[in-house]
DNA sequence: GAGCCGAATAAGCGATCGGTTATCTGGGCG
DNA sequence: CGCCCAGATAACCGATCGCTTATTCGGCTC
């Protein structure tokens, strides 16, 4: 029985898939599965079976959870403290979408560690889900993204610091660059170019695709929104979605125009979650409490210029930090 | 980071030294060191470093103790945890000293089993040093030999089972067997055939070795008290320390005598130890309850007779279960 | 019944673990 | 001063871990 394997397994439980856990470790499915199966035959117990709506814990598997979150939290916390004690900075995890990962958190970051010199700072790029589990688990200690409610048993504390909102974007040469009030269905037939959070269900950007029932082949997974963008500049490459101030700078060059869609500008919120106050670190309270001051508003509104495309390394999917 | 490191740390931190941590799990001592070696590297701290008294925690190793404790805990408890939620019955790990592991364990622990049909019971064997380790750390639930005190930090309750006596036995035909008023400087060139409680630095055995300076080379550790009993029977072996109503059925049968020593026998009691009752498994409250019954004391009066020498595999030291 | 999707298994690979014996090192102590 | 003891290190070995790709299995949906 080693940490990983409880990992694993809360991983799971909580995200109700091994491919969801696969994909949120960054690591293959079997890799999960395999590991889960060590597990599984070290207690005996099959622990999560296939049910009707992905994998359900087993009566023992359910027992199990609790246990196994407690030690993987204090597997971390082992780390923590004796990284205190030995009088370094304590360290503050942050998940982020991918496209505020990209574009604010850098220099969010650079901003709060001056200010706060006692902490050290480490980025993952990761989805709602993957944010809820991580937070839950106690494996990061602030999210941002979404809006995240938690799943009832633990609380999460979500509040809104931003307000912004989507735009569609193509190529000034495109034919859709001049049209106008156009209706949804015309959007269907060309490429979308998103960025790694257009992945994840809960962003407005995949839903989006959904409600417009855009075929999966029409949508292309950039690995960054400035490399979406670069891409949309092309002609008749196709539509970028992207959150409008983030990329005023492109429209301004011209790279870049909004297409003129109803219901767009689309508003949408940035939010920050955390544990709630009692059970989240004192830095952690201390960095929401970061981003809702102007400091914080000015640079979320003037973001770092995008790191040119390829030479943003997507940090793709998060590691775990123990 | 893994279990198994943090198991080594908090054994080497409670027994205050990396040979009895080593002793204690049954491994070499190099094992226990580069194993500490690793957990040290990871955490990036020395955790403990040689001082006059053993090994001494630093500020950080100080802090991570009640953490891996806890999480060594947790373990067991998954494990538990798991084994209760399929149905198996709950799992009672006893230690004894060699002594009482030998001759009264085995029925104590069938009549036991037999009463409370809930539970199956593992057996180690511990010196007392490690009996208070292993309580502590919740790797055994149950330990029965010495008095156990506690070391403070953790309140271990230890209660009289048994009041016994230890004798000295010879050959019939030893030149010591007939002796009357024997002074006990005449007891220091003469071989000593102890079993492996005898190296427990609180057992009596090895106290009155010491106090009498018998010199190491005449002290000789067989694998069982049977062993002893039995090399002590052949004519001018050495003496052999035994506990007077274990070793009768010898004695009767005339293969050994008791020698005539001023303060012999001595008198001597058996504990029973377990954490306080709030923090102890119910099954190993119910199995201290046992023993103060009747039914009990009477099992450990009426030894099995001890296993014959060479049969007897000795479990030399514990094995951690988990 | 055929196809599909997600989990499990197979096979293989390099790194690490956990263990051994043998040797080195560094502090008390006679 | 040199011995002795206990911890650290070296060198080595086999088992397991953790990960991969490829394939098989089992339910569901159409």
């Amino acid at each position: 029985m080693t940490l990983t394997q409880l990992e694993c397994f809360v991983l799971v439980a909580r995200l109700g898939s091994v491919t969801a856990a696969a994909r949120a470790l960054g690591v293959s499915e079997p890799a999960v599965s395999s590991t889960l199966g060590a597990l599984r035959q070290h207690l005996g117990d099959p622990l999560l079976a296939r049910g009707p709506t992905g994998m359900e814990l087993t009566s023992a598997g359910r027992r199990l959870v609790p246990i196994a979150s407690e030690m993987i939290h204090l597997g971390a916390e082992a780390q923590a403290t004796v990284r205190q004690a030995r009088g370094a900075a304590p360290e503050l995890r942050i998940l982020a979408s991918s496209t505020i990962a990209e574009y604010v958190v850098p220099s969010l970051v650079d901003t709060f560690t001056k200010k706060n010199s006692a902490s050290e700072a480490t980025v993952g790029v990761a989805t709602a889900a993957e944010m809820q589990a991580f937070l839950q688990e106690r494996l990061a200690d602030v999210a941002l993204g979404p809006k995240l409610t938690g799943d009832g048993s633990v609380q999460l504390e979500s509040q809104p610091v931003m307000r912004c909102s989507l735009q569609l974007l193509t190529s000034p040469r495109s034919r859709l660059a001049g049209a106008r009030g156009l209706c949804a269905t015309a959007l269907t037939d060309v490429d979308w170019l998103v960025d790694p959070a257009g992945t994840d269900p809960s962003s407005p950007v995949f839903q989006l695709i959904g409600k417009l029932r855009v075929p999966d082949k029409r949508v292309l997974v950039l690995p960054s929104q400035t490399a979406a963008l670069a891409a949309a500049a092309d002609d008749d490459a196709g539509i970028a979605p992207a959150v409008t101030h983030l990329a005023a700078g492109e429209v301004r060059r011209n790279s870049v125009v909004p297409i003129d869609v109803a219901g767009f500008p689309l508003p949408m919120l940035w939010h920050v979650s955390t544990l709630a106050s009692d059970r989240s670190s004192r830095t952690a309270w201390s960095f929401r409490r970061f981003l809702t001051t102007p400091t914080a508003t000015q640079i979320m509104l003037q973001p770092s210029r995008g790191v040119s495309p390829g030479r943003f390394k997507p940090p793709v999917y998060v590691t775990l930090w123990n």
